[in-house]
DNA sequence: ATGTTAATAAACTGTCTGTTGATTATTTTT
DNA sequence: AAAAATAATCAACAGACAGTTTATTAACAT
């Protein structure tokens, strides 16, 4: 008693979600209406609203699949090996890589037009969850850390995004590094 | 052949602006409409169409008297004194303390349901004209560079944007300090 | 006090929303 | 292959908002 999903319910979900993607490049999300969502699909707009309550829950259906899997990749990340390595371990790598393979929707969800509710909610578990035990590690005081923390997961994340837009030409490994020494050991714009 | 504004104008305007900036407390930009907005400070919806376009008209006439401001201050920082001396500038402890005595205007902006067009620009203008000097400086190729910065820009935002957010506690000259030692000497998680 | 300019009130068209009911087409079941 | 079930379509609806216009009232500068 699993899954016997209607094709046609899983063909209309699918084209949908298409339209929603390409539409995405050319504007921001809250300037799409659900008319031309439809029109640009061929799909009646009252199927629309059999299958979503408005766009932007649309777009969270989309979002939710990302997240987990993100999710899921961030918590294998070992913050502690990281430090004490000082090289990039093998789960940064993998979520860069998985990055590259999802471009267009990573793309879509996390640069310019993106949804900035969706990158806070990414910012939030990477703040909570995968950099939690650093405070262990902290030499700082309390209100030291959480100014750190802020600077080091937008910095991390900037860097995702600037690799990102400018078309993933550097490979996951050698950006995984990057991000590793700008963690550990800061930029080095001097030497 | 200067100034004469009609009262009744700088009336009209002011309390639009204002009527928008508590609005933006509650939901995005995007989510307020020229109704409510005018129902909200009593002004008639033709008067607004009289002195601006759309919402969105609006928001960028605010945007741009803050940003100007913002470009004068940021275009002082002289990123070479921070390198070379490790130590906070008086035009980056003016910049926090700007940002202080414009707190509010500055967090419905830059945090949460702020414009991402309007920190896209202010990102913008920090990596191409503040940071611009300090290729000259970096030993690094040019791929990284361009990652550097990045990561540096974005990092250096999401700490004003915490410290905007925590409700500025630590004082300017503190954060100045905080944010120079991160872009200098990396976040020294470990000693 | 008067001419000028801005704000108001009310109306109108057009677009999008969210919902409904009747009809057609497709899928699944038997 | 026929029947039953379910999904998609089409058309129509009321409600909200966008922009624009016109006549009227109020505030302003001099």
């Amino acid at each position: 008693m699993e899954k016997k999903e209607d094709r046609r319910v899983t063909r209309t979900r699918r084209m949908l979600r298409q339209a929603l993607v390409n539409l995405m490049r050319e504007k921001p999300v809250s300037a799409i209406t659900v008319r031309e969502l439809c029109d640009a699909c061929e799909i009646n707009r009252g199927t629309f609203y059999a299958h979503y309550s408005d766009v932007s829950s649309l777009l969270t259906s989309i979002e939710e699949e990302l997240f987990e899997k993100l999710q899921t990749m961030l918590a294998e990340i070992s913050t502690r090996e990281m430090l004490t390595q000082g090289r990039a371990g093998p789960a940064i790598v993998t979520l860069f890589e998985f990055l590259k393979e999802n471009e267009d929707i990573c793309r879509m969800l996390l640069c310019d037009n993106g949804d900035p509710a969706f990158i806070e909610r990414v910012r939030a578990f990477v703040r909570t969850e995968v950099l939690s035990d650093w405070r262990q590690l902290f030499s700082d005081d309390g209100e030291r850390q959480e100014y750190t923390l802020a600077f080091l997961v937008a910095g991390s994340l900037g860097l995702v995004q600037r690799w990102l837009d400018g078309g993933l030409e550097t490979p996951p490994a050698g950006i995984a590094q990057m991000l590793t020494d700008f963690i550990t050991k800061g930029v080095a714009v001097l030497r």
